[in-house]
DNA sequence: AGGGATCCGGTACAACCGTACTGCCGATGG
DNA sequence: CCATCGGCAGTACGGTTGTACCGGATCCCT
């Protein structure tokens, strides 16, 4: 009960925005009571701050899967490859429900701009992140994989977003020359 | 009056997210009466679209005022120099009143991604965007501007988000090697 | 001078909000 | 078998919100 309310939150915020959450636009999205929503929660603040640490926890668990997936492959050598990986866990995460999911991590991330207390959780996230991103680099051969893991997040990050905003057709082909461009130029 | 309406709503998107935006919080921002932000404007709705057209136009301004920087140095061949100059435009965003406005933007673009009238703005926004950082490539004498441009763009992009998000002490010593190593990258 | 038109402050109201309170209900442990 | 308790639904209430309405001020045009 308590997840299935923090996951209509988060639906909720990826489909309208975080100033969408009420109590009772989420008790319906989940199905549930209004009050089962105070029950759980001890305040609106809580349960956004609560739909971030599991939007946080999911996505960090997407990229612990993706890491697992360069681990798999021993052919990621050329930056061709390593960006048709690099594709094939960014382009689902674009569609359907999990784009919901996505887009939803990016208004939490705004709403920790705000709230001290929910900083710490977006900091482990991106530090998680930045983990995988050099890892895989390091697999891929990459010069200097703890220096450039930041830029690779940074630029996978801008590209999630810039296609969260305005979803374009074809979005996998749009994306592949810009990351074996980056990925090239990276290598050397 | 309307331009006050609109500035006091960018600094309370600023602070505190689209959430916060009410008539009455817009009004005292402003220092106008509450009917004041009704009679300009049809609705809520239409007030923060058109605060992200304001931040659109400022932001605009800005890089255009960047590119023009850029045009009159003759001495920004060198990645170093680039990055440098790119500092110089990015570290001012990041500080007092400006971040709000920066931030504002962030919040927005996200606004966007909900109301299909809103894309249009942001569209023409990112498309100057992406002019800016062409033809700073071009003068800094890049491989090939039209390719790497938007590979610029979102790293920038990215880079203010996040220290938006989570403001950090000496940004530009942090962003510089980022900087410096992607312009270098971009320049083979 | 006067009469619109335009702009803005004050107030009003219905809808909606967060949250507290009360009672049901099924499980559990003695 | 029943007392207890955690989990949930229904309802209530004070405060806030979006927005409509009205009265006064100021400006502009004739």
């Amino acid at each position: 009960m308590r997840l299935a309310i923090l996951d209509a939150t988060v639906r909720i915020i990826g489909r309208a925005g975080v100033a969408a959450v009420t109590h009772r636009a989420v008790a319906a999205e989940a199905g549930v009571s209004l009050s089962s929503t105070t029950y759980h929660f001890a305040s609106k603040d809580e349960i956004i701050g609560e739909a971030l640490r599991r939007v946080a926890a999911i996505e960090i668990e997407s990229a612990a899967q993706d890491a697992a997936g360069f681990a798999a492959r021993d052919d990621v050598r050329d930056p061709a490859s390593f960006a048709e990986l690099l594709l094939d866990w960014l382009c689902p995460q674009l569609e359907g429900e999990r784009l919901l999911t996505v887009r939803a991590g990016y208004h939490l991330q705004l709403e920790a701009a705000h709230r001290a207390e929910l900083r710490a959780i977006h900091r482990a996230w991106t530090a998680r992140v930045l983990d995988v991103a050099q890892a895989a680099l390091t697999l891929c051969g990459a010069a200097d994989p703890p220096r450039d893991a930041h830029i690779l997040a940074t630029m996978i990050d801008g590209l999630r977003l810039e296609q969260l905003t305005d979803p374009q057709p074809r979005f996998r082909e749009r994306a592949r020359p810009l990351l074996v461009r980056l990925v090239t130029a990276l290598a050397d």
